[in-house]
DNA sequence: AACGCTTCATGTCCTAGACAATATCAAAAT
DNA sequence: ATTTTGATATTGTCTAGGACATGAAGCGTT
C-alpha cells in the first residue's frame, strides 16, 4: 500500500488522490466490510468500482465510501446487499429517509426524550448528571433494568432512522459507563456464591451490555470479574479457571453475527469443563434460533436474575 | 466454514477436529494474525502447516495456533518473524524463557509490588479497593501521572516476562477504569477552555489511555468528551465539528502499528480543519520517527499538562 | 397457516504471483 | 571512529477469478 494514497499531504502533485481516496484496507477499516466482500461486491454488483493507482491497487473515492456506509446501515436494520446494491442512488436515498420517518405509537417516555435530546445538543455533562440523578432515585437494579435497557433501545432506534450520528451514540455510551461503574465502585460486602467471570468475544465492540450485567449481578452479592471486551475463547477459558468460576457470562450486541456468535459459543462450550455454566445475554440471543447445549440464553437482564436464583436453588450449600 | 470444524459439539464421529481444530478465521481472532499473514508465511517458511478438511480448508490444530501466539508475542517485543519461524520448537521455548528471565535493577516501588502480588493472587476487589485509596491519598492528577503511568508499565513488563497472563491485565485494567471513572464522575464546576474530543483509532483496543489522558485533563477544568475506543476516522471527524472541538485528543497503545499510525494521522489531519490542534499520546509516540506536520506528540501525560499551558497561553481571551 | 423442498444470494476460502515499504548490512565518506 | 549512503533481504498486503457451504426466499403441499 502506498502511503501517498491515503495520506498524501506531502504530495501536491498528485491533486487528485490528495485525501479524496481511500485504500482498501482503509475502506475495511471505515465501513467494517472486510476485503473479501469489498472486491467480490465489485465483481458480482458492479458496485464499488474504486479507481486504480499506478500499481492496480484500488482507491475508493470518498462518495463511494460514504454510500458504503449507508449500505451497511441499511444492511444492519436487515435489508440485504443484493437489493440494495442494485439500487440508484436516488433509490437509496429514499430509503434511508424512509428509514428515517419517526414510526407511529413511539410512546417513549419522557426520560428517553430528555436524554435523546441531551445527546443531539451535545450536553454531556448534562447527560451525565441526569443518569447520575436517575440512579439514584431508583437504585441500580432497577436503573439497569428499568432505565438503561430501554434507553440504550430509544438511542439504537433513533440511530437507526437517522436522528443520532455514530459519535453521538458513542459519546453517550461513555456518560452511561462513568455513571454504571462509579455505581459499582462501592462493591458489597458480603460476598457470596457464585462466581462470575465476564466477558465478550472478539469482534463484539460494545462494552455497555457487559456493563450491565455486571451492574445487575453486583448488587446479589454475587463475585463478579470482568475481563472487558474482545477476549480470545482461550483466554476467557484460562481466566475461568484461574478465577474458578462458576458460571460464565458473555454479551453480545445485536450487530454480532448470530453465524459467529453460534459458531463461538460452541466452540468456547468445549473448551470449558461442564460443571462451569455459559450463560449468554444481549440483544443477539433473539435471534438465534437453535439452542447450543450447554448455554444458558438469557433473553432479558431480568431473566438473568431469574437464572440465577434457580442457580442458587440448585446449589444450596450441599 | 464448516461449522462442525471449529465447533464439532454435536459430530461425535469426525474425532481428529472435535474441539482441537481451528479454521483461518479462528486463528485470525485468536492470534491477530491476518489471514494473508497466515497464508504466506505457510508458504514461504512452511510454518504453520494446517490440516485440511473435506473442502480444502484450512485446520489449525491448536498446538500450532499455539506455538502462533507465542511468536506473536516475540514479534511484539522486537522479534522478527523470519527468524522465529525458521526456530525450532526448542529454541523457541528457549526464547520465551529467557525473556521471561527478570530484568536486573527491577527497582519497582512497593505499591508496584504489591498492586501486582494482588493481581496474580486474584484479589480484584482487594486490587480495587487499594487503587481507590491510593488515588484518594494522592488525587487524581498525580494519581494518573505518578501511580497509574508507571504500574501500567510494570504490568505490561510482568505481563511480556510472562509472569501475568493476559486475562490477569485485563482483569486489572477493568478494575482501574472503574477507579478512574468512577473518580470523573462528579466533573468541575467551572468549565473552561479548551474543549477537548478524545477517542481511539480503529485497532485500538486498549481505552485505558484514553482514560488517563481524560483524567488528567478533566481536573483542569476543560471540557472533555471521550468518544471510546475504535472510532473510524470519519467519525472523528464529524464529531470534533459537532462538538467544536479545539483539540482532538487520540491515544495509542505501544501495540498499535507505527506504520498505520503514520497513515492515520496524516488522514485524520487532511480531514480535520487546521484551527483544530490534533495531539497524541500512549505508548506509540516514542516509536515515531518522522515528525507528521500539524500533530502533536506528547510523548508522556506530563508534556500533555505542559502543551495545555502552552495552548492556554497562546489563545488568552483575544 | 405450517411444513418441506428447491433455487438463489452471499460471505468466505482457495491459489499463486507481484510489489512497496522497511530492516539489515556492508562499503564509503566524513 | 562514526556517520551516511546504497544494495539486498525481509515481510506485509494487494491482485485475480474460481469454488463452495450456509442461510434466505420462493413455492408447492398438507
Amino acid at each position: 500500500m502506498n502511503f501517498l494514497v491515503e495520506n498524501p499531504a506531502g504530495s501536491a502533485s498528485n491533486a487528485a488522490s490528495i485525501a479524496s481516496h481511500l485504500a482498501i484496507s482503509a475502506v475495511e477499516r471505515d465501513t467494517g466490510l472486510s476485503k473479501d466482500v469489498l472486491r467480490v461486491w465489485e465483481r458480482r454488483y458492479g458496485f464499488p468500482v474504486p479507481e486504480r493507482d499506478a500499481n492496480g491497487e484500488r482507491l475508493y473515492p470518498l462518495s463511494q465510501v460514504e454510500r458504503l456506509r449507508a449500505i451497511k446501515r441499511l444492511m444492519d436494520s436487515g435489508h440485504r446487499p443484493g437489493k440494495l446494491l442494485s439500487l440508484s442512488e436516488a433509490d437509496l436515498d429514499t430509503l434511508t429517509s424512509r428509514q428515517n420517518r419517526p414510526r407511529r405509537g413511539d410512546e417513549s417516555g419522557d426520560l428517553q426524550r430528555q436524554v435523546i435530546e441531551l445527546i443531539r445538543s451535545h450536553d454531556m455533562s448534562g447527560l451525565r448528571r441526569h443518569l447520575s440523578l436517575w440512579l439514584m432515585k431508583t437504585g441500580l437494579q432497577e436503573f439497569v433494568v428499568e432505565t438503561v435497557a430501554p434507553l440504550n433501545r430509544a438511542v439504537t432506534e433513533s440511530w437507526m432512522r437517522g436522528e443520532l450520528e455514530v459519535f453521538e451514540e458513542r459519546a453517550y455510551a461513555e456518560q452511561l459507563q462513568m455513571v454504571l461503574r462509579s455505581a459499582m465502585l462501592p462493591g458489597v460486602n458480603c460476598i457470596s456464591e457464585p462466581r462470575f467471570l465476564l466477558a465478550t468475544l472478539p469482534n463484539e465492540v460494545s462494552a455497555l451490555g457487559l456493563l450491565m450485567m455486571e451492574a445487575l449481578l453486583a448488587p446479589e452479592g454475587v463475585q463478579c470479574t470482568s475481563i472487558g471486551t474482545q477476549v480470545p475463547i482461550p483466554e476467557i477459558a484460562a481466566a475461568a479457571k484461574a478465577f474458578d468460576a462458576d458460571i460464565v457470562a458473555l454479551a453480545f450486541s445485536a450487530s454480532f453475527s448470530s453465524k459467529q456468535a453460534v459458531a463461538s459459543l460452541e466452540s468456547i462450550r468445549s473448551v470449558i469443563p461442564k460443571s462451569t455454566a455459559i450463560w449468554v445475554g444481549g440483544e443477539l440471543i433473539r435471534r438465534l434460533r437453535r439452542d447450543i447445549p450447554g448455554v444458558t440464553p438469557t433473553g432479558s437482564l431480568a431473566d438473568m436474575l431469574a437464572a440465577l436464583r434457580q442457580w442458587r436453588a440448585e446449589h444450596r450449600t450441599s
